[in-house]
DNA sequence: TTTATATCGTTGCAAATGCAACGAAGTCAA
DNA sequence: TTGACTTCGTTGCATTTGCAACGATATAAA
């Protein structure tokens, strides 16, 4: 009988840390603001990058568009950004944070870094090397 | 305007890098066999484990019980395991492979080791010391 | 025995998901 | 200008998900 160990199969492991993580820290986020994952990436990357469609969220954030375009209308709806019309391409939407949604991102991020912080500290010597190399795998499986 | 970056937050990394690997695998098995992550999980553990309960797959395999619960249901239609009850306990049930699930896993074990082999050669020099430090974060983490 | 409490697996339900299809808007060649 | 084709964001739909509640069974104290 072939032997195989789901324990050390790579994509479990991952799955599994990805799992715990996300949850440890949404957690964090949800509780304290009700914001859940899609949201949380829009509005990160709309504070990194400014005004932009949903299109370009879609494409950095790594989520699908009908995932993005619901995070942006509860967003819209909770009032943390606005929806324009780009007057270049109308096909295209303009999104931007208000002034209620910058308001947040800056509550937000030094939770966000004190959570970093803390992964830091979990990861001891190990820290370094590990960010590098699944940055460098990140890169190699897209 | 305090600065952050999605593309270097571990979580955020961790949740890409897991979700395409994840996705590429699960082409695999999803294609040839039909079957889902869930039901995978499931299958893989019982052929490792022999024949055990919901709960203890539950907390092997890191999915909640109603997980388990349906794609164990959907194994047992698809003719891959069997339900009993655990004598000693009736509340347990006793879960096992058929002899066309062990049949499924012959032709699947492979598969995944192939897989694994891909991921390694994509790793290249940082194989083995990344897999060993994941292995410790996810101990880490739980 | 009776009663209270805990555990097991299933199910109901609301929310989230992926995917395809859609209308609106843009592009470009005939 | 027309018509074919592409791209954008939204929406419909079937499926999956997490969570709580449930009945059934087991355990243990009164």
């Amino acid at each position: 009988m072939t032997d195989f160990s789901l324990d050390e199969f790579l994509p479990y492991q991952l799955s599994v840390l990805s799992a715990h993580i996300s949850r440890e820290f949404s957690e964090i986020y949800a509780e304290n603001f009700g914001l859940t994952v899609p949201e949380w990436r829009v509005i990160v990357h709309l504070h990194n990058a400014g005004p932009v469609s949903v299109r370009e969220i879609q494409a950095r954030v790594d989520m699908d568009k009908s995932k993005v375009s619901r995070a942006a209308t509860r967003l819209e709806k909770s009032g943390h950004i606005t929806k324009e019309t780009n007057a270049d391409d109308r096909r295209l939407l303009k999104l931007a944070l208000t002034d209620k949604g910058h308001a947040l991102m800056k509550e937000l991020i030094p939770l966000a870094q004190k959570f970093e912080q803390k992964l830091s500290d979990r990861l001891g010597a190990d820290n370094e090397v590990l960010r590098e190399m699944i940055a460098k795998f990140v890169k190699a499986s897209q």
